[in-house]
RNA sequence: UCCUCAGUAGCUCAAUGGCAGAGCAUUCGGCUGUUAACCGAAGGGUUGUAGGUUCGAGCCCUACCUGGGGAG
């Protein structure tokens, strides 16, 4: 299946690693790929502001179907000329189907085959979100990519459940793909499978067979060991459909964006960069620094000597340091600013490093700078 | 000078005569398709001082010290 307002070409692979350096194009502009996508959920990076987000480099950004339903509703996102001109975005905008959050909200929530009951956090009222309602709302936000409605399992997860959840969210794939008529919005299938080698194999094969513009790779990243994780894409990538973007979603942290990139994930998003920055806790090029401890109070050098952003030239870890203590609303801001800076030029390097056949090159060095297991 | 009230964690305050606590602050940790400017943990005390009563005193009694209020 062609349309005419997406494509996605592989430009290179490197010949160190295998991992793919493509171009998806989209309306709203082209994304290099592999590509880190920060996350807005309520129609907002947090802290940020559209012209940060672009200062910073970023190419594609995140949001929510489940909140914008929520609040303000899809009908008033249509009202104001569609997401992209009520944020003020003007490049790519992926939505989420609120499949994560139907799983992430478990307690609230009943699962039929039809689609999903469940209550309000906000107001507690009843609601209800169905395949056919999500890209409903999805087609009213007027996004560039949106998402299958899907069911996540969890981790542990026994085999009867793992099957059940991807079994639906195969059918709800092929509603989705029924309902879904925008066609300068594409459409992407989630790979479920939970952590069974022989489903996430299977799933992978019937969404192909579903012939989607893109893939997503769902169920991962929900408390289990990165190994485990990284296992679960070595197994599944050989049944990827090669010539269609695969998007890892809600993984990003540095290591994990490497190893994603290495076993042949084309896309990212996380909320990680964000949460942690507004929570006093930075990414540097030696590994992630807690800028709120009192060692850093006389510490006068920039968050990331390496870091070429806003906070990082003009700003002292002292000074973000006591705007954290200050509970000053700044403090939040220069750590996201920095934070997702950190992940885009990461990936700019990573990109580079494919271009140049040298990707496993860029991971030992990483490696041997970026310490995992303490703060500095 | 007298009367009166009050002195408990860095701060503001709890605690029938029966294991001395909370909130905030401090320190540290966590955060991966955001219900998160959030959540969790730790450190911190000769209960103003000195005596007394009591099996047992932060609490009752005496004196003193410090501070607030009042009278003269």
């Amino acid at each position: 299946m062609t349309n005419p307002h997406f494509s996605y070409e592989v430009t290179h692979i490197c010949k160190q690693s295998g991992a793919r350096l493509g171009v998806l194009h989209t309306p709203h502009g082209d994304i290099p790929t592999p590509i880190y996508m920060p996350v807005g959920t309520s129609a907002c990076v947090k802290a940020m502001t559209s012209r940060e987000m672009e200062e910073i480099g970023t190419k594609i950004l995140l949001s929510n179907t489940y909140h914008l339903h929520l609040r303000p509703g899809e009908e008033l996102i249509r009202e104001a000329g569609g997401l992209h001109r009520f944020m003020d975005w003007p490049h790519p905008i992926l939505t989420d189907s609120g499949g994560f959050q139907v799983f992430s909200l478990a307690g609230i929530r009943k699962i039929k085959e039809e689609g999903v009951t469940f209550q309000s956090h906000l107001d507690g009222s009843r609601k209800f979100i169905s395949p056919e309602v999500s890209m409903d709302i999805q087609q009213a936000l007027g996004s560039d990519i949106a998402m299958a409605f899907d069911v996540c399992s969890p981790y542990p997860c026994d085999y009867k459940t793992a099957k059940e959840a991807m079994e639906r969210t195969h059918r709800w794939a092929e509603r989705c793909k029924e309902h879904h008529t925008r066609e300068d919005q594409a459409l992407f299938g989630i790979v479920q499978g939970a952590f069974y080698e022989d489903l996430r194999i299977e799933s992978a094969k019937a969404l192909s067979d579903m012939d989607f513009i893109g893939y997503g790779i769902g169920g991962l990243s929900v408390g289990e060991p990165k190994p485990v994780m990284y296992e679960m894409l070595d197994k599944i990538r050989p049944y990827m459909p090669e010539g269609k973007p695969r998007y890892l979603m809600g993984v990003g942290s540095p290591d994990c964006l490497i190893e994603g990139v290495i076993r042949g994930i084309d896309m990212f998003d996380c909320v990680l960069a964000t949460r942690i920055a507004r929570n006093g806790s930075i990414f540097t090029h030696r590994g992630r620094v807690v800028i709120k401890n009192g060692k850093y109070a006389h510490d006068f050098s920039p968050m990331d000597e390496a870091c070429d952003c806003y906070a990082c030239t003009h700003y002292s870890r002292a000074y973000v340091r006591h705007l954290f203590n200050a509970k000053e609303i700044t403090a939040g801001r220069l750590a996201s600013i920095h934070n997702l800076r950190f992940l885009l030029r990461m990936m700019e390097e990573i990109r580079e490093a494919i271009a140049e056949d040298r990707l496993l090159d860029y991971r030992k060095e990483f490696y041997e700078r970026y310490d995992l297991t303490k703060n500095f």
